[in-house]
DNA sequence: GTTAGTCATAGATATGGTCTATATCTCCTC
DNA sequence: GAGGAGATATAGACCATATCTATGACTAAC
């Protein structure tokens, strides 16, 4: 049977007005419209579904059952349009971040903050991961968007830029005697550095700086998280290669203070990430224009 | 939104499927007929439905939640469609009818027995009642058919006749002496007549009867069951009248016998009725059928 | 009888669903 | 890398049919 679906619209709405002219003006259209409708229905299912009478129409029992359907299944769609309304105007939904523990810590945090008060009925799902992690969650669907430090060469992706940070090395007071110098690179590899776990963009923009120069950047120390290459540093077990702009506080009040070298580091964009020539969410849209 | 139903039909199959060429065979259209349909609902709802790739479609997260509801709701659809067409092919459905408890036990019981063998699916309601009862039953659409005797003059109802009834008055052993004989209606008035309760047609019948020949026949005995008819013939307390067929074992084994008057007892039908002007049901239509 | 409300019917109209033909893209094979 | 086989997208023509207007038929109420 390939009936369309559209007089069951017709149907659930004459039954349950209990009249023809009312279900028209409902659906607006005409009556003899929906006479024309709801007798078709019935030759192509082959069942009489209304009584006819001079005040309206009533269900028969063939009718009845019918309805019994048919109403959950109005009702269920339009939930469905309800929910599709709630999507498109950021009242319901989901957003799915992939990124890194320090980015979300100190670049994303306020923007999430905002986003979720503003947009009470999303939900956030934060996937922490390194940035192939990250690129590997896009392109397998497990997240909306993903914000990692630029560059990222992908033709699958679709990259917008976002703030500039710039990366540094720091220390703690045990070398206060680097204070105010400017430090070349093999003066700087006296001394024991701390660097961030290998497959991190950071640590790999920095070992190619130094390759640049002829030198090869080895740390003493590998940590696996910001957190701790800020805190080992402090405690004077070495030089931490940080991004200043995730340390600000520290050097604020003075438990770090920066190296700087003779050379200039060159700083590196955050990118925000999605998938090239796949829709987008409405929620992943509206995340990536506040964050811009 | 007032949104065309039908293109659910098609964001189903192509959800279902994974593919719009799937879907198109599945619905027996073409694929670009598919894809605008897709397009089409994607605009209206607002929100994309679907990534498009090489290998066909697969759902976005929004149209992964508007699946969820959609799928029930055609999930419905085709059980009502389904068993639309069992209440046609008398698969399911109900058949309530009306009429005399002496009518359902000694007239209908054979073809309610071979309908009910025909047809098991559908349920079988029996309301008892008297004439005016089971039209009034019918009027509020309680029951689909009535069985009652004939005449019926009611210009709502559709009355079919079915087969002619002979009524007659039997008496059991202890009147033998009339067996063979011709009373007059005074001869048999000077015996103590059984009959049916007030309200009764075939009672009304007899008394009219008695009326045109200037006889008032009052019965001696009122019972409100022909089973009570007979028994009370059979143990001598009078003479019963009674519908012949109902009896037909009774007289052939000789415990009741057929008391012959003098004047013609007019033979009654029993009328199959049904609302005029209103639809049947096909197990209605079907049993009268049978019955015919 | 008249009026006002039903639903049904007939015929004209035009919307829009569907088709054919073609383009574009991706993946896979040779 | 060229070519083929799949997928979906697009454009434009066509025509089926949903819808409308106008009218009829019927019922209930006043």
């Amino acid at each position: 049977m390939t009936n369309n679906y559209e007089l069951y619209k017709v149907f659930y709405w004459a039954a349950k007005t209990g009249s023809l002219t009312q279900a028209a003006k409902a659906l607006y259209l005409t009556q003899p419209s929906v006479s024309h409708a709801i007798k078709q229905l019935e030759e192509r299912i082959g069942v009489t579904l209304f009584y006819r009478n001079s005040k309206g129409v009533s269900l028969t029992q063939e009718g009845k059952i019918l309805f019994s359907y048919i109403e959950q299944s109005q009702i269920l769609i339009s939930l469905a349009e309800e929910k599709m309304v709630a999507l498109k105007n950021l009242d319901s939904g989901e957003l799915r971040i992939g990124g890194s523990d320090s980015l979300f810590k100190h670049y994303l945090l306020p923007f999430l903050e905002d986003f979720h008060v503003k947009y009470p009925g999303i939900k956030l799902h934060l996937n922490h991961g390194t940035t192939p992690e990250v690129i590997s969650y896009l392109k397998e669907g497990r997240i909306d968007l993903g914000v990692v430090r630029m560059p990222i060469f992908d033709s699958q992706l679709e990259v917008t830029e976002s703030i500039e940070l710039q990366d540094c090395f720091v220390a703690g007071e045990r070398y206060a005697e680097l204070k105010g110098q400017a430090l070349s690179m093999e003066q700087l590899m006296e001394y024991p550095v701390i660097l961030f776990s290998r497959n991190s963009r950071v640590r790999m923009a920095i070992t190619e700086l130094f390759e640049k120069y002829g030198h090869e950047l080895k740390p003493d120390i590998e940590v696996g998280s910001v957190d701790l290459l800020i805190e080992f540093a402090k405690r004077g077990l070495g030089i931490s290669y940080v991004t200043r702009e995730f340390v600000a506080k520290e050097l604020k009040e003075g438990s770090l203070f920066e190296i700087e070298l003779d050379v200039e580091i060159p700083p590196s964009k955050v990118g925000l990430m999605v998938m090239r020539n796949m829709p987008i969410s409405a929620a992943a849209t509206r995340f990536i224009e506040v964050v811009h």
